[in-house]
DNA sequence: GCCTCGCCTTGACCGAGATCAAACACGGGC
DNA sequence: GCCCGTGTTTGATCTCGGTCAAGGCGAGGC
């Protein structure tokens, strides 16, 4: 039992994830034999917390992917093809692989509900954390030049995505303007991002970033960004920051008694939010 | 005087170095007024060295623009637009600014000759090495998202540009599909690549992984893989590996010791290659 | 030639965080 | 209720690489 109320609970959909369903077929939008086929099947009954029970355009605007659903969509007829472009898939059960390292690549993923986590094993078969991506966040850029996935990528919470057929959006993209410039943005933003991790920086600071990132993007997505779940172990946050778990545990506690979350179990609430973003500024502004 | 023969010197071209020029005019095709000039001016006096002493399309071909350049230009009256997006421009002298960090981007940069650093400054004034660029690699494509460059470029050694006019060449992408294709796989390859600073490794996995790194590159830009001469400072080797300075220079040492190379100074030869691959490679491929 | 200024190297010491170890908490299955 | 397994916390010790300090080396200026 959650002993801070009110938390905005991205598992949720406990329904759906027990469904017996094949998560790769879960919604799709358009066959590859391009058969007519009704409506998409609305994600109503897909509860996500923080965001309102909104409708689809709602949710579709927290999304990286909106330039291009928007621009393509929206009262053109590249509507057609927009349905070919996206396709619903999901729920992935916790612990799921959506891909996987060296699969071919095909198609960009958004998520639409849920975590994941992408990691990398070496080749003593230690795995390395590379991100976590929350919802609306976008995946698998990474894996258009090699043309396959350069890594895992697996749910940490009952999940749904929007695949996006990566031929198709070039395709598009070569035809809308502005829809080559969202990705080239998309890309681009997604390079700038890579600091977290590098950087030679103390656990406290690591620490302290990646709460006020997590805080950043939940806020973005139009969840509450003081008061949050932290969907990953110790374990993965530790991985990610290249920290052993022991130490995060310890940061947090040592977070935790002096006043600047409060913390239960993966529950966390910010109490002295400035405080955190100060400890955290060395590891964004350089 | 170098003990290692023969190795090629990257930083060559001695005279244009000492030349008074304006390193932002130094050679630009294409005014903003679009007057006619003469023809480009050859850049066969620059001395590039390891890529023999080849014509503008030998150096070309070993670009990674070349795709943009290539596709756009050859055969195809795009001949003439191309000389619009690309501006040759340099010599810039060593330690000289090529952009500044917040500087509007408005252009992607090719490093024809020489090297740069990119580096940011955080608010306590410590400078932090974001990478290196070697000949034929390209620079500045993570302004694009947020429309100013987000770091400072350096020049290690008298360098030489190719410079690409960031709304001239979406133009150019979004008529033709090959060159909007070549920009997305370079973003991409750019996203691969950011994990050698990324992952927790001893400082021996990370010189060696450093120096098989530039070798790899050197040797796919035509030069020598295994014998080339470091344009940069232990202190910015080790700022970029985030290491001290010191460790650089006992890690060197011990690699030195051990027979696994030959190092003078700033210059390198790999006797050992398959041992420092074999250090490297937790790097690599995780 | 000599001096100077960076850069590099080597040594001695220290500390943040890893590792090892042992409980503890919590949730699911029965 | 109980048991079991995973994830988390806390304590004790070790170690790699950072920091401080002192020289060494080499290129350029005069």
């Amino acid at each position: 039992m959650s002993v801070l109320p009110n938390i905005p609970d991205p598992l949720a959909d406990k329904d759906s994830s027990r469904r017996e369903s094949n998560a790769q077929d879960g919604a799709t939008h358009c066959m590859a034999t391009s058969q007519p086929k009704g409506p998409p099947g609305k994600l109503h009954d897909l509860h996500r917390p923080g965001a309102g029970e909104g409708d689809e355009s709602t949710f579709c605007h927290t999304c990286a992917f909106s330039g291009v659903c928007q621009v393509a969509g929206y009262g053109k007829p590249e509507l057609l093809e927009l349905h070919c472009l996206v396709e619903h898939v999901g729920p992935y059960r916790t612990g799921e692989y959506v891909f996987r390292n060296r699969d071919p690549f095909r198609a960009i993923y958004a998520v639409r509900a849920g975590t994941i986590k992408t990691v990398v094993v070496n080749r003593d078969g230690n795995e390395q954390v590379l991100g976590f991506f929350l919802p609306g966040e976008v995946v698998g850029l990474d894996a258009i030049y090699p043309e396959h996935y350069p890594c895992d990528a697996i749910a940490l919470e009952p999940s749904h995505f929007c695949r996006f057929s990566y031929p198709a959006m070039t395709a598009l993209a070569s035809r809308e303007p502005d829809v080559q410039q969202h990705v080239f943005r998309m890309l681009s933003k997604e390079l700038g991002a890579a600091s977290l991790l590098t950087g030679d920086h103390s656990a406290d600071e690591r620490m302290a970033a990646f709460l006020v990132d997590l805080s950043a993007r939940y806020q973005a997505r139009g969840f509450s960004g003081t008061h949050f779940r932290l969907s990953m172990s110790r374990g993965d946050i530790a991985n990610y920051l290249r920290l052993a778990s022991e130490t995060v545990s310890r940061v947090l506690g040592r977070f935790r008694e002096q006043g600047i979350l409060r913390i239960v179990g993966r529950e966390v609430q910010f109490v002295d939010g400035d405080r955190l973003r100060d400890m955290a500024s060395n590891v964004f502004n350089d």
